[in-house]
DNA sequence: TATTGTTATACTCTATAACTATA
DNA sequence: TATAGTTATAGAGTATAACAATA
């Protein structure tokens, strides 16, 4: 029965994609949300912790998480708002821009092994499919 | 870019599938992996924990606490086998029977929900694809 | 009063390892 | 020696709540 069902096939997607992209990345620690936080970063410069938590789904306190794990490696920064002492904008710094554009290499090269078994139309039609159901 | 990945695609139909599933089932602490497990007992009668466990990607200490916490429910009991005694075959109680078929309507409508802006043809297609890819 | 970010704390889920009982 | 199951423990990831600074 379960086989039959749209939610567990996507599930069963999922941690096959999730294995393939750890393989694809040398380090644990970088896992598909903290990927997608320095992404957001490098395509929303500037942008306040909390919006950034928020696109993510995250709480206050795991985006403040997610951002220092960025910053600690040297890859973002924080720069405190001219308009709104409270808040910082996040940016990439020239070491966090490197590291993303090498990062995404990965990622797609590792979505590309998820769909190989697959038909360039195939694909085109799966994500057609998903983006109708999330969007 | 991100919305151009099926993997992270796939892990928002998974998300928005979550939380239907979780609105259909009215126990939070019913998790989708429990009732997976349930539905696996019920489907394999008798079958060993550790088999259990390796079917949904478990150790067999968290096989252990997910058969735990339905036998504390009554829904399945744990009979020691003939042949091997150092092993358990895990079977339904009628009232785990009667659990499960209650739940299987819920997950059957959460997972109709999801599919809900898809034509029946559409939601074939997306399951014969993602089969391909998990299969 | 409300909001941004930080910190402390607790909770859930998981795996690893040590243990027992069987094989 | 190896395996089934249990238990204790630790780690990762999350949310909640209390706090300081600012609005």
């Amino acid at each position: 029965m379960l086989a039959e069902l749209t939610g567990f096939s996507v599930k069963l997607v999922w941690i096959l994609g999730y294995s393939l992209l750890q393989r694809a990345i040398d380090d644990p620690a970088i896992t598909p949300l903290r990927f997608s936080m320095l992404e957001l970063v490098g395509r929303n410069p500037g942008t306040a912790q909390v919006l950034l938590g928020n696109a993510l789904g995250l709480s206050r306190s795991a985006a403040t998480l997610a951002i220092d794990f960025w910053a600690e490696r040297g890859c973002v920064e924080r720069r405190i708002g001219a308009t709104d002492r409270r808040s910082f904008g996040v940016y990439l710094t020239e070491a966090g821009a490197r590291e993303l554009e090498r990062l995404r290499q990965r990622v797609l090269q590792a979505d590309a092994a998820l769909v190989e078994g697959l038909t360039a139309d195939e694909v085109a039609e799966l994500n057609r499919l998903l983006g109708k159901i999330h969007l």
